[in-house]
DNA sequence: GTCTATAAACAGATAGAC
DNA sequence: GTCTATCTGTTTATAGAC
């Protein structure tokens, strides 16, 4: 599970090398990743043959050995390449508000940002389906932390889920870096992996035949409400705190 | 991935058909179940050879499919299993409460009954070593809805979130049925799932180095504090509602 | 009920032609 | 860079002795 590549050519961690004719391939590389991130989000390292997802990216069997040294390579170069998309959606989405170079907004502003953060995040997660295998990808690694759980933490969630305490705690008065401030965010982001995870079973109990722009709706009013509330009670445990 | 089983003895779904001398094995039924439960939760259906399976169990090989007609078939048996398991816990900790034989209590009394329901399912879900493997399989499972998703909600979801939707009904004067109720007890159940599932992510953000005791109760405080707040507002909701 | 031995299929990896 | 052909190990399943 841990072993290392043979790195072939040097594509994989060089990335300046080959600065022109670089992608005289194809795109076999990219076309590789694509269809191996669907296949082993969906069914899982073992369970996806390298055979199928040669055919997948339509490309040759013997290129996965030759471009990432192996199954596992691939596997690991597809967990870079999702640690890079989230990371750079997330430098889009909260970064600019939340992170330590971004000026902390007042507390009604703060809450309207990770509220705006909120609806972005039910629209991936739940509505689109893309996500899917990227979720499951993800969630399959948390089971197994390893080198991919090190980099997706260091990449995306850490700064995402930092930047999203410095929020939490313009919104509601705590101090970002305490305990209770990082608990009340996981909590936030929880509710909102869980309508992903156990959307069949939502859908089912709600009677929903799709997951639509209403249902999504739906969930947005739900989790938004928990925000506000948990927002309203924070607001007054640190007033009395402080006084 | 839905073939039907070649059924040898009978035993998995008859029931009742031998009475006595119905244990004349040695257990090696129950053995592999128990073995396969863990090995299927923790790598999956395809990552886990039946040769570990049957070593763990201490039985041999060709009684997998003696028993169960062969690997899918055992890991029917291990979803049944689960399923049975998950719902006797479900009939002694909720159901007597929220069930629809039950009578409701009152407001701050349900309010109660749910907190200590949260309480033991952070115990059983975040502390319980046990839980992992159970987790993780469902978790798998709700990624390819099929038979054993329908067994798990009819058996265990589906008469526990109703419960639960009584009881919370009860506590902030809005309809269990409704589905700003429904998607009420979703995201706090998601909360408690989430610190499972992110829980490696959880213990490095919070520079934990186990997750003991005071770990849960940290745990168990943020979400009892997401619980009271969100029935604050939903009885402040209901009220102006009916006013 | 439990075992050994083996069949038949499939996996990942690679040598070597182009 | 891409292909075919093949090697090697492992997998599930089963036939048949006890």
């Amino acid at each position: 599970m841990a072993k290392a590549m043979k790195s072939p050519p040097g594509k994989i961690e060089g990335g300046k090398a080959q600065d022109a004719a670089a992608e005289a391939s194809g795109g076999s590389r990219e076309a590789l990743i694509r269809a191996a991130t669907i296949r082993f989000g969906e069914e899982g390292f073992a369970a996806a043959p390298i055979r199928a997802i040669a055919a997948d990216a339509g490309v040759n069997l013997s290129l996965i050995s030759y471009y990432f040294g192996g199954k596992q390579g691939l596997y690991e170069a597809c967990a870079r390449d999702i640690a890079g998309r989230l990371s750079a959606i997330a430098g889009r989405a909260i970064l600019p508000f939340g992170g330590e170079a971004a000026e902390l907004p007042p507390p009604d502003m703060a809450l309207a940002v990770i509220e705006r953060a909120i609806s972005a995040m039910v629209d991936f997660l739940v509505r689109d389906e893309a996500s899917h295998a990227v979720t499951r990808f993800i969630m399959r690694e948390l089971g197994n932390p390893g080198l991919v759980v090190d980099i997706l933490y260091d990449d995306v969630m850490h700064p995402v889920h930092t930047a999203a305490c410095r929020l939490w705690a313009a919104a509601t008065g705590g101090e970002a870096e305490s305990a209770a401030v990082k608990l009340a965010v996981f909590s936030l982001i929880g509710q909102i992996v869980y309508f992903r995870i156990a959307r069949p079973v939502v859908m089912r109990r709600l009677g929903w035949q799709e997951m639509g722009e209403a249902e999504a709706e739906a969930v947005k009013t739900a989790v938004i409400a928990n925000l506000r509330a948990a927002a309203i009670a924070a607001r007054q445990k640190n007033a009395k705190a402080n006084s």
